[in-house]
DNA sequence: AGCGTTAATTATCTTTTGTTAATTTTTCCC
DNA sequence: GGGAAAAATTAACAAAAGATAATTAACGCT
């Protein structure tokens, strides 16, 4: 069930905690698999679904009514994904949730975990310090539309997380960046004459 | 000390805390009086600094070589104000914090704060609450920046914060949405003559 | 109230981005 | 491995944004 790749990100993740506080959380969790483009959570689900991510790699977008898509997050192995409509605003989620490529999951119902970190100052706790990474991450991104260009956002992309540009396909790269697929080949274009020089 | 309004927002924010454990926080804080144009926190602080915006305005903002400034955020009367430098990156504030109109807050240290908070459960999860709060409005304005255009976004900002974009200059809102002072302008005028039509 | 400073607007020009569509390249699947 | 589908690039044009500077408007202060 559990590999040691596992029980080291458990021990990382938690730390501090003892083993009766880990598995009171891991028990409730099971295993999820999802094939390249399977859906994870689709828009208006109201399930309170939280994924570890322990292989694959999701994608969070926005559909518009002309069938295009903005890409909202990318998460891989390491991470967590839920719909922050369903767990955070308690709302149908807007957004849909799908894997990019083979997935493999622990997933938690997150309605019955909540409980049990509220009930268990330990992992209060350990709810908050993933809270503040999680915010750490999401105001380093509004930082990044604020302070850097669409030129300078996709360098820091590509210097920050080589190993994803390599996996997703460029035009969700793209709007991730809050630019179209045009424009950031135009980008690639002049990076790559500009590094001949 | 405290007022009927301070009462109130105590009391919703802590909800469900009792007044000991209230009590507990409050007692660290002290109040502290900004001159619109001072300095809340400056560049390179490693001080722990949470502010509690009792009457006021706050703009972090990056000062750029040029002397140009970026506004990153702005808080105001019934918010928090903190280095996330300093009190989630724990490294020195890159940014810099000033009062835009004379401004009152409820200062904690939160180095002092944060052993409490963690030390008592109910305080942690009032703590949690917090940061999903922070989270979400955080997340927010990642969407913004991937779903809408510039002048989507200012049209949101008047819709939803009309108040503060009557108290803030317009070359700090520009920044803060991502787009140069000359640039809004021309946006405001494009809406004021489609409005006219 | 008036003066000096700061902010906002406008103008001009350059650069970048968006849009749409065509073309080339890559990927995926049988 | 070959062929269809998807992705990436390129092209051409329109629209928007950036940069800089000049002008006008608003604000702050004594």
């Amino acid at each position: 069930m559990l590999n040691a790749e596992d029980i080291s990100f458990y021990l990382s993740a938690f730390k501090g905690l003892d083993l009766k506080d880990i598995y009171d959380v891991v028990k409730l969790a099971h295993s999820k698999k999802l094939a390249a483009g399977d859906i994870y959570i689709n828009k208006g689900s109201t399930q309170q679904k939280l994924g570890y991510i322990r292989k694959g790699l999701i994608r969070a977008f926005h559909l518009k009514e002309n069938g295009d898509d903005l890409t909202l997050l990318l998460q891989w192995e390491g991470k967590f994904i839920a719909s922050h409509d369903t767990i955070i605003l308690q709302q149908p989620s807007r957004f849909i949730y799908q894997a990019l490529e083979d997935t493999v999951l622990m997933e938690l119902d997150y309605a019955k975990v909540e409980p049990i970190l509220n009930h268990n100052p330990r992992l209060s706790a350990t709810q908050a310090t993933f809270l503040r990474s999680m915010l750490a991450e999401s105001m380093a991104r509004v930082e990044s539309f604020v302070l850097l260009s669409p030129e300078e956002r996709y360098l820091q992309l590509v210097r920050e997380k080589p190993d994803i540009v390599n996996r997703v396909p460029d035009k969700h790269l793209a709007t991730l960046l809050g630019i179209t697929p045009v424009s950031l080949s135009r980008i690639r274009k002049r990076i790559s004459s500009a590094g001949k020089r």
